[in-house]
RNA sequence: GCGGGAAUAGCUCAGUGGUAGAGCGCCACCUUGCCAAGGUGGAUGUCGCGGGUCCGACUCCCGUUUCCCGCUCCA
């Protein structure tokens, strides 16, 4: 039997834990900053090693990158987020609400069935204010006609490159790490010789200069992402965005994502963003609701084809086979690392109502149901008592084993209590030593998810656990 | 940026114009010997920051900072 699970319970674990703190915390914070404690270092880290393992490692198409942060500016001219997105806000000085030009234009029109001489994306500044103007458009609000003038927000992170500070200098922090891949794929192509298709991988960060940020580490200004950039024959790009979407779903689900908690939501087409020609959600039901976990997009040749033309750099590959050049397309899955990791703890994260305590209330047992692959710690030595007998043979025990993996050590308080204690952090396996274990060279591993003990030899507790490791 | 809420021990919170408390947690020792047992002892706060009123402010007033929740947004 389990308990609601809502956000509150899940930053709670995740502070008193030490997966995750606000960050700069003595300095009073920084919004939506967080650092990853000691425990959310190793659940972090091993879901990135997971992905590198499936998505590269062990895969016969993907190499590996990791790109600058800072790129050349040109490549955000080419990509289209110098200029084209940033937002043109204003706001009304009645209500105080903020609206986005563009979208106050299109909504206007299709309730007056008015048609635009051109899309709203090639409107100016300076037409889009007009136009409101001249149109009298009402703050949806309160209805009232008093707006501001339009404000532009980038949503990319400036800073500047050198010890002057002027407009020749600036640099921005990438907001996605995809352009790395694009620039870099005539190089990467080269020195692996890969034949289409193929694609490759990268984990880093990324920084957005988000207007709202918010629910928890969900959505951040600066984050990570694994995203993968897979080049394909122009024709044999939808075949192979159907590939990647199964392909990433069972990566999901061989972690142990509940297929419950997990939907693919196709975008329609008007909802596509104009350089994709096929793009495939998947959600994940967090407790604040259906959020966006991973996106796979069909991006055709734009990005390519953006970049030969700005850098008048030839981006074709040369097909061997057809004796013909082209530039391939591209399905790129992106998947946000701090995402998948609330997703995976909110998704592991469980109150098992296990009986009542002296007082009638209900004693509640914290379980982390996470992937053995995932989990912070792999297992966990509980010598059953402090004295000599016990802790001459956990403390070896920690040791070795700790050669291999990530091990808790923990002497102090009950054994139930220290139980408890491992549950909650996810780890996976409880390893008991009793005033047995001495003499027949046995121990008990008690498991977190059915609580049955299994008694053997000390010398196969490093296989047995990492039988378990796979996924 | 706007609106609302909040700020007291590691956490959750109580508190009164007279210089701060509980529960949980944590640490040590004893006890116990496989699922949050018990006992004893212990550590921790310039009550967010600055100013004002007052004999005296954690408490009242003003300012400020930060965080949280909504709204606009996410290539």
């Amino acid at each position: 039997m389990g308990k609601e699970i809502t956000m509150d319970k899940i930053v709670a674990l995740a502070k008193n834990r030490g997966f995750v703190f606000p960050g700069s915390e003595i300095y009073g914070g920084l919004a939506n900053t967080w650092d990853y404690g000691p425990l959310g270092v190793e659940l972090k880290n091993n879901i990135k090693q997971a992905w590198w393992k499936k998505f590269v490692q062990t895969n016969p198409y993907n190499v590996g990158l990791d790109a600058a942060i800072l790129m050349n500016p040109q490549t955000w001219v080419a990509s289209g987020h110098l200029g084209g997105f940033s937002d043109p806000l204003m706001d009304c000085r009645e209500c105080h609400e903020r609206f986005r030009a563009d979208k106050l234009i299109e909504d206007w029109c299709g309730e007056n069935g008015f048609e635009l001489p051109k899309p709203i994306d090639a409107f100016s500044q300076e037409e889009m204010k007009n136009f409101i103007d001249e149109k009298n458009i009402a703050c949806p609000t309160c209805g009232k006609h008093n707006f501001t003038d339009i404000r532009q927000f980038n949503l990319m992170f400036k800073t500047f490159q050198g010890v002057t500070e002027d407009a020749k200098n600036t640099v921005y922090l990438r907001p996605e790490t995809a352009q790395g891949i694009f620039v870099d794929f005539p190089a990467v192509q080269r020195t692996t010789r890969k034949k289409m298709p193929f694609g490759i991988g990268q984990i880093g960060k990324s920084f957005r200069n988000e207007i709202t940020p918010g629910n928890f580490i969900f959505r951040v200004r600066e984050f990570e992402q694994m995203e993968l950039e897979f080049f394909c024959e122009p024709g044999t790009d939808l075949e192979w965005f159907n590939y990647w979407r199964k392909f990433c779903k069972d990566w999901l689900l061989s972690l142990g994502m509940k297929e419950e908690n997990l939907r693919l939501r196709d975008h329609d087409p008007e909802e596509l963003c104009f350089y994709s020609k096929a793009t495939t959600d998947f959600e994940f039901l967090f407790p604040f609701g259906w959020g966006e976990l991973w996106g796979v997009a069909d991006r055709t040749d734009y990005d390519l084809t953006q970049h030969q033309n700005t850098s008048g750099k030839d981006m074709t590959y040369f097909d061997q086979d057809r004796n013909e050049r082209y530039i391939p397309y591209v399905i790129e899955p992106s998947l946000g690392v701090e995402r998948c990791f609330l997703a995976f703890l909110c998704n592991a994260y469980e109150e098992q109502v296990i009986g009542q305590d002296k007082n009638g209330a209900d004693d509640i047992r914290n379980v982390l149901h996470l992937h053995p692959a995932l989990a912070p710690f792999k297992c966990a030595v509980l010598p059953l008592s402090k004295k000599e007998e016990c802790t001459s043979v956990a403390e070896p025990l920690f040791e070795e084993l700790s050669q291999h993996f990530m091990v808790d050590y923990d002497a102090a308080g009950s054994i139930g209590k220290r139980y408890r204690r491992e549950d909650e952090i996810g780890t996976p396996f409880s390893i008991c030593v009793d005033f047995e274990s001495k003499e027949d060279k046995c121990v008990t591993i008690r498991d977190r998810d059915t609580m049955d003990q299994v008694r053997i030899p000390i010398s196969e507790v490093r296989s047995y656990i990492e039988e378990r490791l796979k996924f």
